[in-house]
DNA sequence: GAGCTTTCGCTACGACCCGTAGCGTAATGC
DNA sequence: GCATTACGCTACGGGTCGTAGCGAAAGCTC
């Protein structure tokens, strides 16, 4: 969140309705218009808020965008099912879900690609959206090693590479499923997943 | 490319030293620019060209960029190196080679996000990036078969099906690692990768 | 309630970029 | 030479950006 009012401070607050009515117009703008058509003036009579207002908050169209498309992201939660496959399938499609939606699409990938540019805003996609998923990836295979289902990891530095990996696999197969390939990642295709993931390409 | 001089065509030609002009302004305005500052009237005054004949050729910076960012990937090609962790191992790296150059980092996934929005520049993408890994996917796989490294697929619709899952995983984890972790995928990360995808997790 | 502080809505503004129109000129084929 | 198309150049209306300035509103402290 961009707008915080600090604790011991004078003055009238920030209306926290404010911030919740421009991100919702924000998500509304990106499934009508997507980012490129999406302008700040727009966002801000949806909101029923002053243009200045939003320019208060937020640096620019980049910022607004990573905050309204993160909170997407809160209902993201790691299913305890009792089997690493079966935990991996339950996020991934969830992770599916979100990414399906209209203002995830656009939005995302436009706020990463900005991010290439822009310190940051790289750092904000980080801790905001990345960081979460992570979490899940990292409880997931804490899980499946108590299970015995994965083999214990002794150094925690390695152990923190392969965790990098896979989250690049998980994460990245499902945004380029979605995204770049432009299909479903539908219950089938996270099944299929899941296997080569598991057991690799040449256990067929 | 958008522009295509007609065969039995009468009137003064399109010159293709303008089209490599633009294309390459392109790249180099990306590079310094990024795709949000990139303007249509700066590429045409560092292409030595007035704006109205870039507009001429391309409708718009969407299109402009994909072209410019597409000629990068001309230059993948499936090493035969004999097997298949080997041949995985080569082509990916290119790949990351590819998209470590700021150029292919900014305008690629804002071509990616805008194209959901946008069917014919989806189609754009997929006919000038997208189809042509996929194309060393099937060749790979056709190889690592023939080798028996690859248990051979007999019903058509399977084989198309698992091996847009291969390309998903091999190429969304490459351009996760690389723009959304930005970390180099080095031959250390691409050599564990590797050894995931063809192994599995579970065999550590 | 008085007074202070900060936010809010509103209007206006210069700056920039977009995409197109119009015109004269250059380059090709017949 | 003639028709046809591409090119460079200029100019333009329209839209968005991001900011400044103002009076009013909403809190807190005393």
């Amino acid at each position: 969140m961009q707008s915080r009012t600090p604790a011991g401070r004078t003055g009238r607050p920030r209306s926290a309705a404010a911030d919740a009515a421009i991100l919702a117009a924000t998500r509304q703008a990106l499934v009508e218009l997507g980012w490129s058509r999406l302008t700040l003036g727009d966002v801000a009579t949806r909101a029923g808020v002053a243009k200045t207002t939003l320019y208060r908050r937020w640096a620019g169209k980049h910022e607004l965008v990573v905050d309204a498309v993160a909170e997407l992201f809160d209902e993201l939660e790691l299913p305890d099912s009792g089997s690493l496959s079966a935990d991996i399938e339950g996020v991934v499609l969830q992770f599916a879900a979100i990414l399906a939606r209209p203002e995830a699409k656009s939005g995302l990938m436009a706020a990463v690609a900005e991010s290439t540019r822009d310190d940051a805003l790289r750092e904000r996609v980080r801790t905001s959206i990345v960081e979460r998923q992570k979490r899940l990836v990292m409880e997931g295979r804490s899980r499946a090693q108590s299970r015995g289902e994965l083999p214990p990891e002794p150094d925690p530095a390695e152990a923190a590479r392969t965790a990098d990996l896979i989250f690049d696999m998980v994460a990245g197969a499902v945004v380029h499923r979605t995204l770049v390939s432009g299909q479903p990642a539908d219950e089938e295709w996270v099944r299929s997943f899941t296997r080569v993931l598991l057991q690799g390409l040449a256990s067929a």
